[in-house]
Parts: structure tokens; sequence; C-alpha cells
DNA sequence: CGATAATATGGCATGGTCTGACATTTAGCA
DNA sequence: TGCTAAATGTCAGACCATGCCATATTATCG
């Protein structure tokens, strides 16, 4: 894998604990004051620099004012996440696994295809409720707005699912019972599922960034134009 | 789209005549003197670096001992290429760029799928001819394991086509007669491709990596699943 | 040929990300 | 209260990348 080393690598690891939902954000009690501190720091990382990337941009934004603005050493920072681009992938990653998640869930009865396209909407559906900026508006919908408006991000994204994939490849192939070792179709769907919510992504926020209802439109449109797109000649434009 | 100043990010531009062959290196004459150093110089930073790479891994890899290696100042080398990624994509674009060449002249009899998996074998061919490293390989075999093996290449190189997808979209499109503009079909079958060559090398890589023809292999068993894996139920895995 | 403009390089300073090492504080617990 | 371990702070430094200005090389033209 290379990757030692030397620095400006995406490095894994190091989150043990990042999956900590965050939207329980309710501290409940009893959890030792510790890991409670913990989370709150890093919640509080995340806020800070989802607001500064929000008025100044990713790039712009350096980590020293994000620690700055919570008034711990930068040092922290890189205690927490293993990059700048890290914390701004916090929620892909949290997306991610909550398709996963969803995926499993999905009843036998549903063909591979369709138990994604379900999966994918509950995952939107939970995302609804993760927080939402001083604007009011939710939080991911923001997030997906600064992803896809920096590069080094959508590139990070990308990669993430890519070799992140993984997890939810094994789901699919225990849903439909193949082997995914010599079967390369999860693998492929996957993979496809990926490219599709980039693409959604992109529309969604080039052509106005309306709400979830919408990215959920654009992402059936994509997925129906699946089959057609691989079938045969297209001829006639649909529509 | 945002990028401005701050370090760390993947420029594009900059890169004026950076498509310039390199294959053809065989130093037309009559050519200015000042434009034959450049590309000189420029190929000769490719060819230090990716001795680099091979030996030392991408990352453990300074700017400056690609530098010193052909004897120019480090800060020449941020005059060729906008960042140490962006070296290491110039394989990439070229394989974009000749892909979208490769597609634009297929015959109009061929579907747009057939199209696509003919322009990836043209392509391949091509690349077979683009220099040999020092052992003998073809140098572009090299580069996919390089960029395989690192992950912030990966990343780069998914949004390169991620994002330089267009061309090839506006190809597609033109010969198949339908507006891409409103149909998603041309931007969703380039998409679907490049998750596709994605795909097809890290397995090249983690099985072997053997010759062209495996890759060639590999891509096709990959294209053929394409329909079974977006029809309906899956069951019995094929073979 | 020689002056002049254009372009490629070199050199230097600076800002930003990220790591490693070591010191200091703080929470958890006997 | 005092010990232990985890969280933070501090500091130095490597590396990537950019801006700025000086210098050298090449092209152009009278």
């Amino acid at each position: 894998m290379e990757d030692r080393s030397g620095a400006r690598q995406v490095r894994p690891a190091l989150n043990k604990d990042a999956k900590e939902s965050l939207q329980a954000s309710a501290s409940s009690v009893d959890e030792p004051r510790r890991g409670r501190k913990k989370r709150q720091t890093r919640d509080a990382l995340i806020d800070a620099a989802l607001d500064l990337f929000e008025t100044k941009g990713y790039a712009r934004t350096t980590v020293r004012e994000i620690t700055d603005a919570i008034d711990v050493a930068e040092r922290t920072f890189f205690r927490y996440f293993a990059s700048k681009e890290d914390l701004a992938l916090f929620f892909v990653k949290q997306e991610m696994d909550n398709f996963t998640e969803a995926l499993a869930s999905r009843p036998a009865s549903e063909g591979p295809l369709t138990a994604v396209r379900n999966a994918f909407h509950i995952t939107l559906e939970r995302l609804q409720n993760n927080g939402f900026t001083r604007s009011g508006e939710p939080r991911y919908l923001a997030v997906i707005r600064l992803i896809d408006a920096t590069p080094a991000l959508v590139a990070a994204s990308l990669r993430y699912v890519y070799d992140n994939g993984d997890k939810a490849v094994a789901v699919l192939a225990e849903r439909e019972g193949v082997d995914a070792s010599v079967d390369r179709r999860p693998q492929l769907l996957i993979a496809i599922y990926g490219t599709l919510v980039a693409l959604v992504h992109r529309e969604w926020r080039t052509y106005g960034c309306s709400g979830a209802e919408d990215l959920l439109a654009k992402f059936d449109a994509y997925a129906d134009q699946l089959g057609p797109t691989i079938r045969g000649r297209w001829r006639a434009p649909n529509r």
C-alpha cells in the first residue's frame, strides 16, 4: 500500500471512535466525563470548521483558525482528524455507514438495485436530523455543497467510497446469496452507486440546491436511466 | 469553484502545452530550440520522478529529490507541474484524451456501450508504445501500479475523470444524436466507464499485474456484467 | 551583428499542512 | 489525597506550494 511516514497522504485509521454518533449530542449522562469532553471537542471542531468553510471556503480556512475558534492547540486538531480533509469527510463516512446499514436491513424480497435505491432514500431521511447550520439548513446539505465546490474534497470522497465500499459489497453479496470473491456484480453495483451519488450531488448543486426531496428525485432519475444507458442503441432521446 | 490561494489544492490549468506527445520524443527538428528544451526538461522530470516513485514510493519521494536528480531548481518543478500529483496524473490525462479521441472515431454503426469498449481497447494499444521503464515494462503499466498503490493518486485520478469527462460526454452524445443537456445517459455511461477502469486497475494490480491483455480481459469481464448487474434479481452466481 | 523583448530559471522568503518528541495538565480511581 | 493514564500543549522540523525579483537564455528585428 505504501503510505508511510511521508506527510501529505490521506491516512485512514486514527478515528477509533470517530463514528460515535454526533447526532446524539444529547450528552447522555452516566458516560464518563472524559469521553464526553472528547466528543464535545470533536463536535466543536466540526462546527467551527464547517462554519468557517462556509464563510471563507475550504482552502482559505487554515487549521489554525479552526483551532483558535474553539481555543485549543493546533496540534490537538490532528489528534482528532488525520487531516483537514478527514474532517470534511466525516459526513461522507457517516453517509456511507448509514447506507450500508440501511442496505443490510432491506427485506430479501427486493432485488439488488431496488434495495440500493431504497437504502439511499433511507440514508437521506436519517441525515435530515443530523444537525443544522445556523441558517437552519440541514447540515448535510451544506456539506454536500461544500464538498462539491472543493475539488480536493470531491476527490477524497470518491476515493472513500472506492475503497470503503467493501462492507456494502459484502452486505449485498450476502443478501443475494452470491460469492463476492468470484462474482463481480456486487462490487460493480456498489461502484455504480457511488458514481450515481456523485453525479446527483453535482447536478443538485449545479441547479439550485433545493431540498432533500430534490436530491431523491434526481437520484431516481439517474437510476431509472441505468438500464437504457447500457442496453443497445439509444436513438431518440427520452423526452 | 473556490480553490484559490490556499496551498494543498489540486489545480487544473497551467499545462498549456502539457499534452505535447512525449512519445514523439524523437525531437523533431525545425522546432524552435526553446520549445524543444522545454519538452526535454519536462520529460526528464517525469522520467526521474517515475524512477524515484518506483524505488521509494510516491509519498517518500520529495520534489527536491526529483529536481536534484536532473539538476534543476525545485522551483522549476512547479513551473512544469502544478503539484507533485499533477505529474503523476500526466498519464491519466493522456489516457483520458486518447480515449475520447478513440471514441470519436468509432464507426456510427456501433452502439454506445460497444463503442466505449472498443475505444478502451484502442486506448490501451496506443499506450503500449508510450515509453518503457528501465526494466523494459511499458511505462503506463508501471504508472497504473503506482497510482493504484497510492491513495492520494487514486483519489486524484478518479476526480480527473469525474470532472474531465465532459469532452467524452459530448462526443458520445454527438455520436448517438442525443442532447446531453437533457439526456443523462451520456454522462452516466462515461461515469460508469470511469469506475469500470478504476475497478479493473485495482483488480489487475491485486492479482498479478500481468500484461496489458490481462487488463483488457478484465475490462471486458466487468463490462459483460453491466447488464446482469442492473437487471432484476441475481440469484445463481454466474458460472 | 547588436540591441531589445520575451521567456525560462534560479534563489529566496513565506505560509500552510502534518508529524514526532517531550512536557504539562486533567480525569478517573484507589 | 496521591497515583496512573489519557488528553493537551509546546516546539522543532519536514515537505509542499506560491509570490517576487534577479539572472540567463533564446527569439526577434532593425
